[in-house]
DNA sequence: CGGGAAGTTGAAGAGCGTCAAAAGTAGTGG
DNA sequence: CCACTACTTTTGACGCTCTTCAACTTCCCG
């Protein structure tokens, strides 16, 4: 279905939903497959040479993910990180009452995982058919004392989410849902082309309603925005959930708030 | 005017609102205050021995502000990054018409810039006359380099900035304008509890405009959230920008969304 | 005191949410 | 291949929370 999902075709295909942390009944364990990843040039890993890379390959475990899988909920014991290898993934957290808010989408090359807490402090599931590599995080730790490079590539990794965590306060606190949902677009165009990958007309996997709970918005309301954005001609809709953006320019200004 | 910047009476006091890292001109040093640090143990230094400290002496600067003086501005080159010693400075990112969104409010302990830009990401003020001490990018990354526990501190400063960031982000897209107030109270007093101060009457240094641009509403609606509050007997304003939180049990169940 | 900023309160309005129904889309099985 | 079903998306009408605009009050600090 996702054309990031085709890369993937190896992996063994995974059973339906399942209960949290299940999927590790389905991983398994390929030869050398890191130094032929082909996310590893934008994930943390790049920072190891092929010896280092040997040493990653011992404790990481293979996993896919079907469309609506979860791959664990908030509050559970965090055993483990993870790195998107294939697909796209939402990060979201609950309130009581079944508010949602979606954190972020991870795409291939996408690191999860980082927290100091014991618990994670968010639930994951998968927007579409997805592959990780996963590894305890006491594995972490160690290679992490080890390789100091890797430690600065997380540092690294973390200081630019919370930029991006910034960017995304601003857009929650003070934009219209116009400006939401043009920025949305334009970033989810520059992730894939920072993936090297289509990004005009670009893949939109998630659904309207995924869409709402990351830009603090109804369905509703982001359907007629898109309505109203096809109206003045500044993206229009192709099928297999892609949009191209027609008017590059028209929407960064409505992005940036001008 | 804050308690928090009694603490810094030594400091040589600032002169009113100035351009851009004029603060510079202010700068002194003294001999040892490093290991005498009233914040060190709240913060990135508390990694670091006697040894590793006096390295770290030698390349920072303190600094003072009063309120109101600009300590960075978003766009600046990022020479920079700080470590709050005393009062309460706000980070926060302008859209062009003028919107503010307010990222967080940083006290004694806190770290502050923390990017892989070379260009600040947002820019920052003093709430209240606040101390800091400063030190060179550069010389951060050579520290970071020779002590690999300053790097892992580091990395869980970041870590917690981002799950931070990620309940900032539930707050501001999924709740109403009374569990973003009673949030806010709640997380305030909290960290002077973590800072071994008063968190009940809790000390809000920050104007109600300052409030707004933190939880994505205007000061009129603060004001009158504020005043329901009050109505229900939930807190009470006291003077000096103290306020009583009367229910805490209360406050908990409206700030998680009950 | 007195002047200016910050805070409060009121009335009116807008943007987005809620509720409801219709239209489109995808998957399933005969 | 088409019908059936279930879900997602779109559209409409209406309502509510929060914003806007404005006046008034309180609080500081000189």
């Amino acid at each position: 279905m996702s054309d990031l999902g085709k890369r993937d075709a190896f992996l063994k295909p995974s059973a339906g939903s399942e209960p949290l942390e299940a999927a590790q009944s389905r991983s398994f364990h390929l030869e050398s497959p890191c130094h032929a990843c082909p996310v590893r040039p934008l994930s943390v890993c790049n920072s190891l040479d092929l010896d280092e890379l040997q040493h990653l390959e011992r404790i990481i475990t293979r996993l896919s993910l079907d469309q609506g899988d979860p791959l664990f909920d908030e509050g559970e014991p965090a055993n483990h990180v993870f790195n998107v290898t294939g697909g796209c993934i939402k990060v979201y957290k609950l309130l009581p009452d079944g508010r949602r808010q979606i954190i972020g989408f991870l795409f291939p090359g996408d690191f999860l995982g980082l927290a100091i807490t014991d618990e994670y402090a968010y639930s994951a599931e998968a927007v579409s058919a997805s592959s990780l590599c996963r590894m305890p995080r006491r594995d972490l730790d160690v290679l992490l004392d080890r390789f100091p490079k890797l430690e600065k590539q997380l540092l690294n990794v973390a200081s630019n989410e919370l930029a991006i965590a910034q960017d995304q306060m601003l857009l929650l606190g003070r934009k219209t849902a116009k400006e939401k949902v043009a920025s949305m677009l334009l970033m989810v165009s520059k992730r894939a082309r920072d993936r090297g990958q289509t990004d005009n007309p670009v893949f939109m996997p998630m659904t309207r309603s995924d869409i709402g709970d990351y830009l603090g918005l109804t369905t509703e309301t982001v359907s007629r925005t898109f309505t109203q954005l096809k109206g003045d001609e500044l993206i229009a809709m192709e099928r297999g959930n892609r949009i191209s953006l027609a008017n590059l320019e028209a929407l960064e200004e409505i992005a940036e708030g001008y």
